[in-house]
DNA sequence: CGGGAATCGAGGCTTACTTCA
DNA sequence: TTTGAAGTAAGCCTCGATTCC
């Protein structure tokens, strides 16, 4: 990791600005939505780099995303005093029309993921719901999307999939629920049988009874519940 | 209209830094 | 002066809800 960093990390930088903290921040990003107003961070800058003949900071795209936080340009505080003059750009500061393969026309661009794309996904998806920072990066490379596409997709990933583990619970449970209603039904109707025949077995309150419980056909001595649930497990 | 990629906002966790006893 | 605990800011990440193509 360092060795880019240490090679080009000759930069020179001063900055002035003004802003708060995260909290702060997102607070501001808040008002500033419902009032419309341009957002409160100013800032001055003066930086200095030294080109890097081993650069991997890609033509097509944002130098400071490379260098920086390629995935939250939003959070980085360099991109904040210098490049984040739209609140919220996550993904769509200005973009090239090479970026991946269609025309920007200024709106938010949907890009459709091809077969091979989704397969692959799927197919990381499988092996791991979540990834670590290195498997990110070379997926996206395999796939020539950018990280935070790669991060997006596993996160709706996971969301369907919960989604669809909902569904099955619920039917799961409603398949439960049926079989418990049925099953409760049938012992109601067994026991009320039980009573209105002159069964010797079933007593009244408040005499010594001799149960034959019908489902397990075990005999019981007693009317303790305790001592039927050692021998029934209904 | 539905599916799914992208965005938003909130909150948890970690790390670095500061303050204070 | 040193040190450890507590507080705080910032960055990173995930999630649920929502937007929008």
């Amino acid at each position: 990791m360092g060795d880019i960093e240490e090679a080009c990390n000759t930069g020179l930088f001063l900055g002035l600005s003004v802003g708060g903290s995260t909290t702060k921040r997102k607070e501001e990003k808040k008002k500033n939505k419902q009032n419309n107003d341009a957002p409160s961070t100013v800032g001055l800058g003066l930086s200095f780099s030294i080109n890097c003949s081993s650069s991997k900071v890609e033509a097509d795209d944002h130098p400071w995303d490379s260098i920086n936080n390629a995935e939250y340009p939003a959070r980085s505080s360099f991109h904040n005093s210098f490049v984040d003059q739209s609140p919220d750009d996550h993904i769509s500061p200005p973009r090239t029309s090479n970026d991946d393969g269609g025309d920007f026309n200024g709106g938010r661009k949907k890009l459709r993921l091809t077969r091979e794309q989704s397969a692959l996904l799927e197919e990381s998806f499988k092996l791991h719901t979540t990834l670590t920072p290195a498997q990110k990066q070379s997926l996206a490379d395999q796939l020539k999307l950018k990280p935070r596409q790669v991060e997006v997709w596993f996160q709706n990933r996971r969301a369907r999939s919960k989604l669809k583990q909902t569904e099955v619970d619920c039917q799961f449970l409603k398949k439960c629920c049926e079989t418990l209603s049925d099953e409760n039904r049938r012992l109601k109707k067994e026991l009320q049988e039980l009573r209105s025949s002159s069964s010797p077995y079933v007593q009244g309150p408040g005499t010594a009874a001799v149960m034959l419980c019908p489902s397990c056909e075990e005999l019981t001595r007693g009317n303790s519940e305790a001592t039927r649930k050692e021998n029934c497990d209904i």
